[in-house]
DNA sequence: TAGTGGTCTAGACCACACA
DNA sequence: GTGTGGTCTAGACCACTAC
């Protein structure tokens, strides 16, 4: 690339992997160009989750940028958590499937010892059409089949978590109660494995509520209970709304923590 | 700077501003000690929130390494929000005192219309020893004294949020009621302007509670009415905790809003 | 027009992992 | 040793703001 970089003015190189848009007006510096070639490239599976990327140098020849313009354009997707950069070994496609510990989008913490894991147990998981508020949140059209999977998270054989998720049934279709018992790690580890479903980002609505009768039965709590109400939208590559998830959470001996800057 | 960055081991220029660090056996990036040394700034005061700090050139020339990494450590600065950015104008110190429309640090959200501002009640501001546990987490010494805010947050008349905020009595001489009252900005925004105590950072430990009877009628609720409690521990530089507040929140057409990623 | 931050390049060397 | 990401430099030009 000469020194005067044409950015989206004269292109002098419009062949297969250029990096120049030809000609539109928005200014868009040829970095965002980069982000936006890889993420078609994450989205399209060109790299599987867990999988490395090419180097910085081959992608830097590859796009005919410099190194640099690369660099800046994997350091921001690494800074959303869709590229993990392994100083020595390359830059990797993020996963659920192997993030080491704990899950990554469930923020209950026990008031005492440490974040160990907790036993899941799914109680049923069916296909229905989607109700209207479902159907709104997931962009599906209204009487679409959905699936719903009830769970709960326990500690110490104490159930804290009771989770009612709801997922369009097409891009889930063959998901059952036993799958999802059967498979070791977390849930988004499943999707992504058996389902080509990645989470990127997740948006929470969080509220306090009382436990009603049923609730209240199988959280072992009293009716009435004040329970952590929270809704978590879910998106996919292209912030695709996927997943919708209502979760109670006992907050007797756990709270949700969340870290402001 | 010569080519052959001398970094942790051999320090060119040791006079007045020189950046290396001399002679210690940890290895630091070069542009994280500039972090350091801003950093160092930013707490002593050189430089005060809302002001702009010198332009990439000086600050290169001043610690004599090349503008590319002094940008490095701001772009970290910024990041964490202490820094704002201007092309064209320069880079400031970051302000709650200023923060256009809304709180910096308050996720609370209303279930519709858009997030307007919310009136403050003063219910009291005194002066009492801190008990235990907020000795503990603000690190007081037991006995130490602390000022103890009440007050509320409401909406459309309606009280929605009450705060129970606890701070050192030392950097806080002079607050009272009728000053928190009177200023016009978010609380914060005082803090700074009129105690020098700028928060960089919070954490918050969230859960569900049933109302007892005294917060019940402040916040126009029935008795065990399910609350968000929110306990947000505030940090200044040095990450040295300096404010405790405990929230109660009304979440019958509020939520607390949070993005995972 | 001058000054600021923002982008891009080309090249050097360092730290780390792995064979 | 080779290859990867990580740091640092020097210099060019662009975009934005203010005078």
């Amino acid at each position: 690339m000469p020194a005067s970089n044409p950015a989206n003015a004269s292109p002098d190189s419009p062949d297969g992997e250029g990096a120049q848009l030809s000609g539109g007006p928005a200014f868009s510096p040829l970095y965002q160009q980069i982000k936006s070639l890889l993420l078609r490239s994450l989205q399209g599976g060109e790299w599987k989750p867990g999988e490395a990327i090419p180097s910085e140098m081959d992608l830097a020849a590859r796009f005919r940028v410099s190194q640099g313009t690369v660099r800046k354009a994997i350091d921001e997707l690494a800074t959303d958590n869709l590229l993990v950069r392994r100083q020595g070994k390359g830059t990797f496609v993020a996963t659920h499937a192997e993030e080491n510990i704990q899950y990554r989008f469930l923020r209950l913490a026990p008031d005492e010892g440490p974040a160990t894991g907790m036993a899941r147990d799914v109680l049923d998981c069916r296909r229905l059409r989607a109700p209207a508020d479902v159907a709104r949140a997931l962009n599906l059209k209204s009487g679409d089949s959905a699936v719903l999977i009830r769970r709960t998270l326990s500690r110490n054989g104490t159930p804290v978590v009771l989770d009612e998720i709801w997922l369009p049934a097409g891009p889930f279709k063959g998901l059952t109660a036993e799958r999802l018992s059967d498979y070791a790690g977390p849930m988004y580890g499943l999707f992504e494995t058996e389902f080509g479903v990645r989470m990127i980002r997740a948006e929470e609505k969080i509220r306090a509520v009382a436990a009603d009768n049923v609730t209240a039965g199988l959280l072992k709590v009293a009716e009435g209970c004040p329970l952590l109400s929270v809704e978590r939208l879910s998106h996919t590559y292209g912030d695709k709304p996927i997943e919708l998830r209502r979760g109670l959470y006992n907050t007797a001996s756990h709270f949700y923590r969340n870290d402001l800057n």
